[in-house]
DNA sequence: ATTTTAATGTGTCATAAGTACATATTTATT
DNA sequence: AATAAATATGTACTTATGACACATTAAAAT
């Protein structure tokens, strides 16, 4: 039998319904947003022995009375108070040593959120705000699921328009692209970039400018509201 | 509590594992073939009461000692004989009610196989291929992963050469397009097909030519060795 | 041997999309 | 009034896409 299929009982308490002959299952979050230029990922410390230190995704096991999707809006709300967000799957990885204290396999969903609107107290919940390119290594392999759910993120931004999930309501041209920037990590041509936006027709012009700069103010948009979801609520935690 | 966890110990016990305490995780196959210019799919007779006379996808559980990656090939192996065959996992299903029987979470994976080169029994076997386009409906939620995965080959026909896999070695471009044609279930144009894929750079020409037919031959083309899979063993069974 | 059948093999033109690149304009600050 | 720092915008080149027609080949029929 497998080395990591050998676990103490200790551990094994964690973890509700794990045994070796009942699979468990779980939800992992690659929360991404952004921040300071930068695609930011929310990371809490592992609360595994094996992983003391490092850091992990947030995840839970899925309940027997909720639909697999409910489980990440679930954890999300839970934990950090978030609501209404955008979430979708990725991908499912169940290798039999992914877990070092039993079989859990783990359906992995990405979230997009505007940090700056939702306002979550992430320090008083061990959560933090990680780059994304800052990070080297992280508990279980969710280093490999953060890598898939950036590729799936990347591959999607040009198709549809969820990057906006990163952004506050109103924004200016220059901002939507430093987000661009931010998720694919390279420059783009703002003219070129500006004509794709521009054939996508995603963008509502809100006929304001930006205030409080000490160069020429750019003109803010927002996001058609035929692509918005419906409300805009964050819980207070 | 939901109606769908409500349920009789017989059907309870045709599913080793199955409680409302532990979810239990499956994976289901979609199977592609090519046969008379059209997309088949491999189905089963339900053996479930409920869904009794109606069809459904090749699956099983998840063993506690087996990767979830590797449960779809242990299905395809035991159940068809086939072996080395393309496997991608597409999406996770996890609705309350998916499943009469129980809570039972599924991860769907899509093969492709060559039909005429794998020389299944599926007489034998309860299974038989079906037309994609016949399919009106299927037990469980299969119909909707059956298009959930139709949806996602048809996306990466055109990026990795993956439809390949549906074909015998040796084969003309007229068949490859009459491939491409069955799985996007429409006309292409001879000439702009024949363009796009020479630009991938995909194909092998072999030297060869038709023969036995009533009409110029073509010639015959391989996949690149790059893209090819190790062996093309297909046991017998 | 010639004709017929049924397919293969190939190119051009028009339109759309992608990429590289530079100048005038606007606002606040000095 | 000049400066700093950004916005707004267009063109030329290349590449991809989509519509479309004709000469060629091999076998079969005459």
């Amino acid at each position: 039998m497998a080395k990591s299929l050998q676990l103490k009982t200790a551990e094994l308490e964690k973890i509700s319904h794990l045994d070796y002959f009942n699979i468990a299952l779980s939800v992992d979050l690659v929360i991404f947003g952004y921040e300071d230029k930068e695609l930011k990922v929310l990371l809490i410390k592992s609360d595994l022995e094996e992983f003391s230190g490092m850091y992990s995704l947030l995840g839970d096991l899925v309940r027997p009375d909720e639909d697999l999707d409910s489980a990440p809006y679930r954890v999300l709300l839970s934990r950090t108070g978030m609501d209404d967000v955008f979430l979708e799957q990725v991908h499912t990885f169940g290798s039999i040593g992914r877990h070092p204290s039993g079989r859990v396999i783990t359906t992995a969903y990405y979230a997009l959120i505007d940090i700056r609107h939702h306002q979550l107290q992430v320090d008083s919940n061990e959560l933090h705000w990680h780059a994304v390119n800052d990070i080297k290594k992280l508990a279980f392999d969710h280093k490999l699921i953060l890598n898939t759910c950036l590729e799936q993120l990347r591959s999607q931004i040009m198709e549809k328009p969820v990057a906006f999930n990163l952004m506050q309501d109103k924004f200016s041209l220059r901002e939507l692209q430093e987000v661009y920037e931010a998720i694919l990590d390279t420059k783009l041509d703002r003219r070129n970039f500006r004509k794709k936006i521009a054939v996508k027709d995603w963008l509502q012009d809100l006929n304001e400018m930006e205030s409080n700069l000490s160069h020429r103010p750019g003109k803010l948009y927002g996001l058609k509201k035929q692509f918005k979801r419906k409300s805009s609520k964050a819980l207070v935690i």
